[in-house]
RNA sequence: GCGAAGGUGGUGGAAUUGGUAGACACGCUAGACUAAGGAUCUAGUGGCGCGAGCUGUGAGGGUUCGAGUCCCUCCCUUCGCACCA
């Protein structure tokens, strides 16, 4: 028990029942299957989805139920306002944790998974939300797997088709005669290169650490937790997603998403437009001596007095002259050798290596040799692995320029400092530029690319930053791939029929130090009958949620992923809520293979996910000392929540010492020991008062510190709430004596602007505000002091009850209502009760406020101004002055400027 | 450096389109009920001023009868990207 021999809650005198009224509701839409989905074509659907959480040992933590919650609210409002709601849970459960877990203990990883799945489930089902459990998934279970498989054999059985933009069966890809005629191996190899799974012998990110390869998205992230990140060649699958680059960038645009996320991704496909041009290396004829560049600057390239090299591009070793040979070996080494980290660091610093290979090649358009260098600020992984160097207007060009010295020449006039002293990157006009001199910057890219492609050494191009995912995994807990290595080397899918493949039970989990994945040591498994092997790498843990969103359509689908006739009634996926880390990796990948599946004609929507949500951070407090200090052990000194109390206003000290300290708040983390479970909270307040406290806390996409005492205040409205309903006696609570009917005028009045403002609060996803019209709503029924309408209360829980469900349904069935209030009609609003008789004048007199009047409903205009200015507050102000002029806004106020 | 979001009382936050700044809640103050209150209820609560009033939404300027909201300049915070040619 955290809180015991603590009295600080509000709650410990319990005022009404929260756990048995909890418990209750909780087995009852159980029980009744409350929110059970069925496809029905005649309704209109709503699709509301969480982002699904990794199951992990430590359980939820406050921040998991803030998401939830809100799409639990939009759910069950969209079920009273008509709609067939889909809002289903479930289990991302593949992943490093209990793979970790299993090295360090021998339990399996299924096992431990099974038991956090459990751990997970109780603490939602605490909660009261209201998905369809019956759609449960879990991405581990065999019939899960199965589908993840089949998917990616959809994928690795296309090619993509550039000249119609999608993707294609492999089986239509056009077979050059010239390859056919050197026989079948030779088309596999052909389609093998083509499919948008294909194989790749390429330096890879290696982390020793964990023994793990890491896509180029997940470097930043591991560097970051201080593990070491190498570059090193392993044979490895890739998805083809730079194939969709163009489609993933323009399909934004439909989309409801927050700015940031679609900035976050155009940054990442990071689309550039530009031409390539093509150098000749002096001394070598033909293609062999062609260097390709693309620069986004082609208006620039009468100023490139260099080239430059990545270190691993290919021509290097040819080109180098053997003056150079040993200079050039020494620098490429070098670069192999250091890690990501320490290039970064360099990077930052703006610090520029390199070296010169002895070669050079000729400036398409002026004709000069220009010198051919090395330098790893150079990546081979975009463009070309090479660059024409224009020091004059590219700031890194520049630096390199200064440090090695080379010649820096101005071709675009408009800088302010001297071209040697800084680069001038911005666009002007072009000089000492031959044909293109005089032209602005935009003017002088299009003559320039019309010149080099009628000369054929160049053409417009278009270049992205995304490159393609590497896909494969040497880990145990993740989907195998279903395919299988022939005798040949030739690679074939299992059938589908032989679907899911797998995991064969092992006792060591750990990947060797070679990089070999853990699977291989199955022999057994690996190994079948007629010589062939299987592939032992797993797919990474995003394959799972790539798609869990499609099979909750239809979860329990043995014949397919899902059924057409699912997709085509619930997708897309209406509202999306979950944390702004999925920002780039989760929902472009969740994007790429819902394309991938469109261009297959296995989904009829071109997007998955239409609106998306980020809630923000919910961040816990430490107590520092006001001058920060370190304990005997040299740690900082640190103080946790029950270590501390308020001492007025918004300061603390440290029980006991008295010692003054500062509230710093932070993300929580177990680490920081800043965590709220909400186990404790729902113990000491209620599933109801946690739901309604984490709505209310602020708007749903910002983050805001954890506060005690704004849960009690949560708590007190439930529990007028209750007593609104009920008498609380020392015998037993007795409902109280309501009046029959509609109520009276006054009541509903105020029940039709709660109605009407509660409705449209959540259609924008206020619920702070909705929230706060709700205690309005309850605080004035008090004050009207006359017996409660049963209709007026009647109305006032359904609109309570996407909020505080438990409570809302108690409090009906009080009310004598026999069945569940989920899926009573949202009460509608009449137009009518909102028309107040009269309305609240401003009266200004030189836009100062000075007089508030009521007016009737529909007076003129004149009548309002004289009423306005006959007001005595206003004529103390206006005097015997004349107004010049007088502004009316019906409905609002009166501005008397003098 | 580039990009995005944001800066409103002691605190979390309200204020759809320019029209009462600070709703609602916490905290605080006073009172009621009480054996008691850390329960409950009532009232008050941006700052300055006895008051009429003045002042106030990161800073400065502008547009307007009127600006938290629009425009310009700047400062700060958070997040993302960062040798991407």
């Amino acid at each position: 028990m955290a809180s015991a021999g603590r009295r600080t809650s509000v709650a410990a005198d319990m005022t009404y029942d929260f756990r048995a009224i909890e418990a209750r509701w909780q087995s009852y839409w159980d029980e009744h299957e409350t929110f059970r989905a069925e496809l029905d074509p005649d309704r209109p659907k709503y699709y509301v989805l969480d982002m699904f959480p990794y199951p992990s040992g430590d359980g939820l933590h406050v921040g998991h139920p803030e998401g939830y919650t809100a799409t639990d609210i939009v759910a069950r409002y969209k079920r009273m306002r008509g709609f067939n709601v889909l809002h289903p849970m479930g289990w991302d459960a593949f992943g490093l944790p209990a793979e970790q877990y299993a090295i360090k203990t021998g339990t399996h990883p299924a096992t431990r998974t099974a038991e956090c799945i459990q751990n997970f489930k109780r603490q939602l089902k605490m909660l009261g939300f209201s998905y369809d459990w019956a759609r449960e998934i879990d991405t581990t279970s065999p019939a899960y797997v199965k589908w993840t498989q089949w998917i990616f054999l959809q994928i690795w059985g296309s090619w993509y088709d550039h000249t119609e933009g999608r993707a294609r069966p492999i089986a239509e890809l056009p077979i050059p005669p010239a390859v056919a005629a050197m026989g079948d191996a030779e088309v596999n190899r052909y389609r093998d290169e083509h499919r948008l799974a294909y194989m790749h012998d390429a330096p890879v990110n290696w982390c020793p650490t964990l023994r793990v390869v890491l896509a180029n998205e997940e470097v930043a992230e591991h560097v970051e937790q201080g593990h070491e990140v190498v570059r090193r060649p392993m044979r490895q699958w890739m998805l083809r997603i730079t194939a969709y680059a163009e489609r993933l960038l323009a399909d934004l645009d439909g989309l409801e998403w927050p700015a940031s996320v679609i900035e976050m991704q155009r940054n990442w496909i990071g689309r550039s437009e530009g031409a390539e041009v093509e150098f000749q290396v002096v001394g070598i004829k033909g293609e062999e001596g062609t260097l390709t560049v693309f620069t986004t600057r082609p208006d620039t390239l009468f100023g490139a007095t260099y080239m430059v090299l990545a270190p691993e591009h290919p021509l290097v070793d040819q080109i180098t002259t053997d003056a150079q040979r040993s200079a050039v070996k020494a620098y490429v080494e070098r670069t192999a050798h250091r890690s990501e980290r320490e290039r970064q660091a360099e990077a930052a610093e703006g610090a520029k290596t390199g070296a010169f290979t002895g070669a050079f090649a000729r400036n398409p358009v002026n004709g000069r040799e220009i010198p051919i260098w090395i330098s790893d600020y150079v990546l081979m992984g975009y463009g070309t692995g090479a660059i024409m160097a224009v020091p004059g207007h590219d700031t890194r060009d520049h630096a390199f320029a200064k440090a090695m010295g080379l010649e820096i020449v101005e071709v675009v006039g408009g800088g302010t400092a001297p071209i040697a002293d800084e680069a001038f990157v911005g666009e002007g006009v072009a000089v000492n530029s031959g044909f293109i001199s005089g032209l602005t910057t935009a003017a002088a890219k299009e003559r320039m690319i019309d010149h080099l492609e009628r000369e054929g050494i160049g053409r417009r191009r278009v270049t992205y930053k995304l490159r393609d995912w590497l896909f494969s995994r040497q880990r145990y807990w993740g989907e195998p791939f279903p395919l299988i290595h022939r005798p040949d080397g030739e690679v074939a899918p299992v059938a589908v029929d032989d679907l899911p493949v797998t995991l064969p039970v092992i006792e060591d989990f750990g990947p060797s130090e070679s990089g070999e994945p853990p699977l291989a040591k199955a022999r057994e498994w690996v190994e079948l009958a007629d010589g062939s092997l299987r592939e032992t790498n797993t797919m990474p843990q995003w394959a799972g949620s790539c798609w869990y969103y499609l099979r909750f359509m239809d979860p329990r689908n043995d014949g397919a992923a899902f059924s057409k006739e699912a997709a085509d009634y619930w997708l897309p996926v209406d509202l999306y809520i979950g944390g702004a880390e999925h920002a780039v990796l989760h929902l472009l990948y969740a994007r790429f293979w819902h394309k991938v599946l469109f261009d297959l004609g296995h989904v009829s929507t071109v997007e998955p996910f239409h609106k998306l949500v980020n809630q923000g951070m919910i961040l816990g407090a430490t107590y520092h000392p006001i001058t920060p200090r370190r304990d005997e052990r040299g740690l900082p000194v640190v103080f946790l929540p029950d270590q501390i109390e308020a001492i007025g206003g918004d300061r603390f000290a440290v029980k006991g010492s008295g010692e003054e300290v500062k509230v710093q708040w932070d993300k929580m983390s177990k680490s920081r020991g800043n965590v709220i479970n909400p186990d404790d909270v729902i113990r000491e307040y209620g599933a109801d008062t946690m739901r309604l406290y984490e709505m209310f806390m602020g708007p749903l996409e910002q983050s805001a510190p954890w506060q005690p005492e704004g849960v009690s205040g949560c708590y007190r409205f439930l529990q007028r709430v209750y007593r609104l309903v009920f008498d609380e006696r020392p015998e037993g609570d007795v409902v109280r004596e309501l009046a029959e009917g509609a109520g009276s005028e006054r009541q509903r009045r105020l029940l039709h602007r709660t109605i009407d403002q509660v409705g449209e609060r959540i259609d924008r996803l206020s619920f702070n505000t909705a929230i706060s019209s709700m205690m309005i709503f309850v605080k004035e029924l008090a004050l009207l002091d006359e017996p409660i309408a049963r209709e007026v209360i009647g109305a006032f829980l359904i609109l309570l009850s996407p909020f505080a469900p438990h409570l809302a349904e108690e409090l009906w069935r009080a009310l004598g209502n026999p069945k569940s209030l989920a899926l009573e009609p949202w009460p509608a609003v009449d137009p009518a009760l909102l028309i107040e008789a009269t309305w609240t004048l401003v009266v200004q007199v030189g836009g100062k406020k000075r007089a508030e009047l009521q007016v009737p409903q529909g007076a003129e205009k004149d009548a309002v101004i004289a009423l306005a200015l006959a007001a005595e507050d206003v004529q103390r102000h206006v005097g015997d002055k004349t107004p010049r002029r007088v502004i009316y806004v019906p409905g609002k106020l009166v501005n008397v400027v003098l």
